[in-house]
DNA sequence: CTTGACTGACCGACTGTTCGGTCATATTTT
DNA sequence: AAAATATGACCGAACAGTCGGTCAGTCAAG
């Protein structure tokens, strides 16, 4: 018998390591011996717990999705308008994302990745797009509930959900690389604003 | 004297080869010996060109840049109403770089290299980023056009510009690993469409 | 013959992965 | 209770493959 089972929050402590070394170095640049030093453990035992680094990748990727659908799903629950629910809904989006610095150069770098492989003919990275597919139902849902209440105008479902989405992650993408702060406030709430008028009526 | 002073056309030929690779292999993995044969020379032949990797990927930026810029002048030049010259500037810019398939792939890796450098405190690529204020500036001038003309509401500019942009990138994002270009051209209408209303007066 | 464009074998730095050994802890024995 | 034994988590030195960059030599043009 094992003294101590294999520790499964070590296995999160590597991830996080991962997160944060991946985010500053890049997937190719960031090196496994770095994780280790971050998550204070030896190079070797990193391999107890994942096989490869492209294992340590799908791990992340999990990882940072579920924290997202998490907080997209605490949301959904909420009791609004579908006005008001599709408004928070891409407010949210974006601050969730925005203050998961880390995970956005991450996402960024596997979903390019992923198309990439789609462009070869192999899979993408499944979790990352079956959670894109599941948002982009989740708006769906919500601009149905609001044509239906005669909140919004008549509309194509599908075309608007890909520019909410197209917008969130724009937005993210734009202000990326700008560190001004207040302006990127500005700038969302007016966006926000012009993207719900286009939906009027 | 050299019979034929380095070749220009050769430079040019080494980054066509360079873009295909990389935008394949990724920024990372895209071996200079790959673009090499890729362009029909041999290895040694591509320092002759360029020193460096990176001074691969900083003429490969530039390419692409200006590329698109040339693109956008055309627009610009074009006698149109605010209304229509924004739709398609919107339309066209995404066309332009979904058709840049190879672009599309190598600019979201420089743009995160860039968003990488600039957490590090250190300069982005400089091309690319002055590009992308290039643009924001040429749709504030659209926009402010459009207002002084009374066919748009009043707005902040930037927050709109942004927008616009945010639009673009994420439209792209989001298809980037879509192959249905029907609802690819479905979903651009109704977003474009929606977008102009949002600025309606 | 001179020049310089071109080449690819080669070098060395780098890094993902392996593996033999160590050690803290649990279990058994005395 | 303390000594002996067993376990497997942990480690990092060593290995092997990869690839950016170099350079000694070839070749073609003038």
């Amino acid at each position: 018998m094992s003294p101590l089972q294999k520790d499964p929050a070590k296995a999160d402590a590597i991830i996080r390591a991962a997160i944060h070394i991946f985010a500053r170095d890049g997937l190719d640049k960031g090196k496994i011996a770095d994780i280790a030093t971050e998550a204070g453990i030896g190079k070797g035992t990193v391999y107890e717990y994942f096989s490869s680094k492209d294992e340590i990748f799908h791990a992340m990727g999990d990882t940072i999705m579920s924290d997202m659908i998490d907080a997209s799903e605490k949301l959904y629950s909420m009791d609004l308008s579908p006005h008001d629910k599709l408004r928070t809904f891409m407010r949210m989006n974006i601050e969730i994302i925005f203050e998961m610095e880390d995970a956005m150069l991450i996402m960024t770098e596997i979903w390019a990745q992923g198309a990439r492989a789609i462009k070869h003919g192999e899979h993408p990275n499944t979790t990352l797009y079956n959670a894109s597919r599941d948002m982009k139902q989740l708006v769906i849902n919500i601009l149905k509930a609001g044509v239906m209440a005669q909140e919004f105008r008549d509309m194509n479902y599908d075309g608007v959900a890909t520019l909410a989405l197209a917008f969130i992650d724009g937005f993210v993408w734009q202000f990326m690389v700008s560190s001004d702060r207040a302006a990127f406030d500005r700038a969302l709430v007016e966006g926000i604003e012009s993207f719900m008028k286009g939906l009027e009526r």
